[in-house]
Formats: C-alpha cells, structure tokens, sequence
DNA sequence: CATGAATGAGTTTTCATTCAT
DNA sequence: AATGAATGAAAACTCATTCAT
C-alpha cells in the first residue's frame, strides 16, 4: 500500500493496529496515558497523580507495573521505536538478493525500497500523532538508555544501508548517508511539527505529495523522469 | 553572502552577532546560562540553581530579572524567536518591486528570496546550534504565551508570503503555502536533529547543499535546469 | 446559662464543644496546630514545617488539604467566625415577636438579648481562648477574603439589629448601633488583651460582673435600677 | 484639653506633636515608614525594601539606622510607648497632695485622673491611628524586649495606682484594678478597631461620650449623678 | 491486584542583609 | 552617608514514591 500511481485503501484504517496491544489492560492504559502526559508536558513535567487521573486507575498502581517515571518514559520509546522497527523489517526489508550482495541494487528497486520505508513512517505518524510527537520531542532525552538504543539499531541498519546502497547505484545525491536519511525525516517530521502547530493539516493524500517532495530532496536530479 | 553559486565567505564567523547583546550583562549571563541547561534537561528538568551556577551567579540574583523559570523560558523563546524575525526581516525581505505587486514574481527573484531564507535560518543554526535546539523542543511548550506568538508574526507573515508567491509563479509544488514551509524548514530540522544525536557532521558545505536537495523539494520539476 | 442572677454551672465545661468537630481528622489536625502556630507567631511568622509538627504529620500532607498558608489562615478565620455565627444564630436570636416588627421590643427583651450576646462571645473566649486572640490579631489581616466576610455577615446583622432596636426602645445611649457594639467587644476584647499579656487572670466570674460593666457602658443610666 | 464641661479646642490640632520629632530627618522617614509596613502586613510580613521604597531611600540605608528589621520594630515599639508614657507622666499625673498619701483620693479627683488618662490615650489614637494599631497589634510580639518593657513600667505603674487609689475611694467597681484598666482600655481599642474595620467613624466627640461609657462601665453605679 | 492518603526529599522562590561603588 | 545589585540561608511548595488498607 501506499505505493506509486496505484488505486490504494486509504493510508490511515483507523485502528489498524493499535499502540501496545500486547500489553495487559491496566500496563496498556498507563502506557497511553503516559504517552499523552509526556507530550503535553514533557516526562519532567508530567505528573504521575495526573498520568493515573488519565488512566482511570490509582495512582499507587503506576508502580505495580512500572518502578519509575523514568522507567516507564523509557519502556514508551523502546515500544514505540520497537513498532516502528518490526513495520520497517516486515515492510520495507531490500530486496532479498540485493541483501547482502556486492552490487548496487537497481535504480527501480531503490525507489521501491524508499517508498516502503516512507509509507512506515507516514503511516505510524497519521495513526499515532502523539506518539511521533514523544519520539520528535524525545529523542534525546536523559532517559532513553542504552536498551533502548539497542532495541533500535536494526532499524537504524536497514535505514543506513538502504541510503548507502541508493547512493552506490548511482540514484541518491552525493552525501552521506546520514544527511540523506535526515533529509527525507526531516520532511516528514516538518510537516508533522506544522500540524502540531496547527499550521497545517496533514492527511494521507499530502503526505504521499511530500513522498515525491522527499523524493526529490534525496535523489539526484538525473533520475527524475 | 551565501548566494547562490559564488565563492565564498565561511558562513559561520562565529561571533558575528552573539546572543542578547542588548541585554544587561548579568541579564544575559542568565540568558545564556538557562538556554544551555533547558536544551540540556528541558525546561522542566533544569534547575535554577545550576542554570544559576552556569551563570556564575547567586540563585537569587535569577529572580532579579525573571519573575519565575516559567518566564524565563517564555523569555528565551521570545528573544530568540525575535532575534530570527529580525535577521529575516533584514536579509530576507521580497524584492520592492515585488511587494504588493499583483503580479506573481519572477522565478529567479522567488530562488533569491529562498536562498535568502535558507541563509538566515542555516546560519543561525550554525552560530547558535543550541538555540536552535531549544527553539525546536520548545516551539510546543506551554510556556510560549500570545506574547511570543504574536512577536513571531512578521516572520510568519514573510515565510507564507513567499511561498504564496512562489507557487503562485508557477515556481513551486501544488501544495499549501504552509505545507511548503513545513518542508523547507523540515529538511533544515532533519539535519539538525541529526546532527544533535551525533549521527552527522554539520557544516557550510553541507548546509549549502541541503539547500538545493530543499529547493527541489519544494519546486516544480520543470524549474530545474 | 450564664444568665442574670441564677445559680449555673460553670461557663467553661471543657470540651463542650470542641473546635472544627464536622473536620476530617487530619484536616483538624492541621486547623488546631495552624491556629496555635498563628497565635504564637502570627500569620507571616509562622512556619509550615513547625504546623505540621504540632499536627504530628508530615509537612507535604497540609497542602493536600489547604493550597497555600494564606488559604489556610484564611479558611481559619472563616470557620472560627461561622462558628461563633452558629452560636449567635442559635441563643441569641431576638425573641420572635420582635423579629422584624415596626415596634421596638420591651426593654427586659434588650437585657435578655445583651446577655445571650455576651454569653456566646464570653463562653467562646473562656473555651478557645487562642481562637479568640487570632481572631482578634487577624481581623485585620490581607488574608481575610470577601468570602470570609460574606460567612460573617448574618452574624453582624444579628448584632447590628440588636444595638438599633436597643437604642430604638430608648435602652441604649444616644450613640450609633456600631459605637455601641464596639464598645460591647471592647469591653471583652480589653480583657482578653490583658489575660493574654499575663496582666489578669480571666474566669467564668469576672466574665460575669465584666457583663454588667459592659451593660452599664452602652445602656442609658436611667434604665438602671 | 478634654476635660470636662469646658470649651475645649479641638481635639485634634493636627500635627500638634508629630512622631519621632527628636530623630534625624533620615531616621524619622523610615520609622514612619516602617510603621506604615508593620501595620499594613505585620512585622514578620513586612518586607525591608518595602519600607525603604515608602522612605523614598535606598534599602542599604535602614541598616545604617537599625541593625536589624527586628531591632527596628522594638525601637518603633519603644518610641511610641515612651510617647505615651511621657504624656501621661505630664498630662495625667495624680495631684501632688495624693501621690503616695496613705488616704484615698477625693472622687472628684479620681474622675479628673480618669479623664485625663482617656484624654491622653485618645488623642494619641486620633492623631496616630497607625501608631495605635500597631501598639494594638504588636503588643504580644516577640520583638518587644525587656528594654521596652522597662521604659513602660512608669506608665504602668501610674495606671495601676490610679485604679487602686480609685477603688480604694470607693469610686470604682469592686474589681481588681487590672480589670478596670482593662476595661477602660477595651472600650479605647474597641472603637479603635471597629474604625480600623470601617464600621465606625471615630471623631474627638464621639470619643468624649465614650469617654461617659468607659467611666460608667470602671464606676460604682451610686456615684453616678 | 488496586487504592489513595501520607510522606519527605528535593525544588522553587523569597527576602533580610551585605558591600562595592 | 547613601546606594541598590547581589547574595544565600531559609522559607514555601511540589510531587515521585510508599504502604496500610
């Protein structure tokens, strides 16, 4: 889905697949609340009493399921980096011979793969706006510890090597792989911080223009039809 | 300086403007101070007495000057935010035959006053990378009062003047004006952000060349050469 | 009780009714050390951490319960008066036939009412002599609210109408309703502020022939026997 | 002045003898001021810069006055009662032939001395109404040190002996005589603070027939006439 | 498991006092 | 003498965490 010039479901199924569903009742409405209080106010000034008024429990229960804030922001960004890793592997995996292969993948399987890849992301983000905005917001904080990293580095490798690959075959402009990955981010969480500000509103036929726009920003301008 | 295709001068001479230079010495030493340790912990994670530490001041004297953190960190974004509106205003501003005109701009005059953007905002970065930190995380916070906002005004009115403009000179994409916006400052954002978790390297040259990867972002196919 | 020329039971029956009684108990606590902490320091003097240790709780626990010290002088002030305001409403009410009739009541009614009124506030003096110096210390205080006043009114109403209705029946001096009543609570407020200094020492007894120094002050001599 | 059945001038003769005449020009400006602040928001509330602000002078300047805020209340505290305390010494002394005469003073003269001690008390009151409430309400404070307590000894001692005597004559109640004092006292600070609540307007007429109500409530009822 | 009142260490904030000018 | 910005100890207040129920 979500893929070039072809007749799709729309983007957003609301509840396709809610956020921490694997988790037990009560675990998951702290986890949702939290989610909520922490963008509001940010994990420092979000109030535990205030995260279990939200979660419809006592305050007390936070800690039968979570030993601290701090923990419980934590096991926030592992989850939620975790979702996005398992949709990235599951969705936008290369090609499997050009995994692992000497040769630069095809131009069209580039594309392809960076289609997969911004579809996870303008995905996740039009069903779970707050939790991108945690994650935009908290990706430096002091509580995101080395597991959490961990958790994430599959991801991270997909990414990276799909960004050296496309510059190997020839099709993403001549800058690190890192700057390229920023760039096409930096679209989406743009457009993603304008909406938060209210200063646009973002659904599933704008972000699939902005693919081009990312597209366009990433790739070199020879390859363009 | 920073246009297009010229040799030129490094875009950080650092110094060139420092920050709250029209501040009270002991004023602005706070300043300075808070903006480090909000960018460090947030807002609600600093403390006064080691922003005041920072400063190389007594707790007390912060209250002097600031009424409460609140304040000072709507303070902060006032001035910073300011300081910006101020530079765009400066270097940024459409050509006068341009403005007002019911004419749509002629595209080089369009790629003019977008480089000129991108300058102010690239070179802000540069110089003061953790004000633009703190502009980021904070450009949500509760602490941004009508004040603030309404400060910002000018500057907003520019950025969408222009890409009103330029789209309505054929030069840009058929998206919203904002929609545009988002994505020229999602590309700078990107890179910053990247930047700040230590996964690029930021520098002029780059800079200089994200600008182009944000111009095709948000132009039109045909404009391109 | 404490009526004209009849054997009675000692004024002071301690505990008759103790203070704050409808409180929850934690909530009473804190009312009870307030007012011992405000009477010994007054209200600017006092501090939270000595409250909460006259109360035997923790100093967190008062503000679970009352949002600031001011609040809580404040809402001291209010209960101390809406008690005595009770206690007015309940045994020194005018007689019923006078209640609003255009004719000025008899002038044993006078007397009748006079000693009920000093009885409520000398009863209330001997039983809580510390709610009696905060009241008297804080009846001026910036932490007495409209509200406070509002609580109070019926009260004052109570007294004001007495002194009128008194002068009316050609009772009490050629002096204004309020004249009179401030010389009334001179009376008693002079021998609170002299037993309070350690000057003399106040019973049930001098309270009594205090009474009718009191009823010679307001009343005109030739209603004297 | 005050006395009885005579034309008198009025009471009142505005700054007749100001506060703290004997004082440098700097020092008088900030016992003024303090006054004013103390009465306002109480010693403890009271705020040095405040005071140094209603001075019209720098904050550093009270402390080459006073050493300390608690050192400037007492020496307020002093001042006025020595005030006091000399007035009646001058105004209200008993008449020589009586002073420490074994027999009981003549009625007549009791009642002079009555009414000279009121007359010095309320026009201290009528031109100092501030100075009144503060002595009023920092009677008790812990500020008033035993040096203060000293210098009103001679005061005191005049009024005990002027109801002893006055009791001894047979003139007054059969009362301790600190009750009495009491008493006339409390109709004082009774009308004092009823004023200070604005339920009452006090002026030197009202004040002289209560001076009528203060005797009859202190006298046997037979001396009346 | 769940509760929520109570805790007290950790903050923010105040303000009497100092001292360089 | 006078100033008033700066100090920092002391106060008010907050809130993550606990635990008796």
């Amino acid at each position: 889905m979500f893929s070039q010039g072809m007749i799709q479901p729309p983007i957003t199924h609301s509840g396709a697949t809610p956020l921490f569903v694997d988790a037990a009742p009560t675990e998951r409405r702290i986890l949702l609340a939290a989610l909520d209080a922490f963008v509001d106010r940010g994990v420092h000034g979000a109030r535990i009493p205030e995260i279990a008024r939200r979660a419809g429990i006592a305050t007390g229960t936070i800690y039968l399921y979570f030993p601290s804030k701090e923990r419980l922001a934590s096991e926030l960004v592992a989850r939620l980096r975790g979702r996005i890793a398992a949709e990235l592997a599951r969705r936008a995996a290369p090609a499997p011979d050009t995994d692992g292969s000497p040769e630069a993948p095809a131009p069209p399987e580039v594309r392809r793969q960076f289609d997969a890849i911004w579809d996870v992301f303008a995905g996740f983000m039009l069903e779970h706006e707050r939790a991108m905005a945690f994650l935009d917001l908290h990706m430096h904080g002091d509580y995101v510890g080395p597991d959490t990293m961990a958790s994430w580095a599959p991801a991270r490798e997909l990414l990276v090597a799909h960004f050296t690959a496309g510059r190997a075959a020839g099709v993403y402009r001549d800058l690190p792989p890192q700057t390229l990955r920023a760039t096409m981010a930096g679209v989406l969480i743009g457009a993603h911080k304008f909406s938060r500000m209210g200063e646009l509103e973002l659904d599933a036929a704008t972000l699939e223009r902005l693919r081009e726009a990312a597209w366009d920003a990433v790739s070199r301008g020879e390859t363009r039809p």
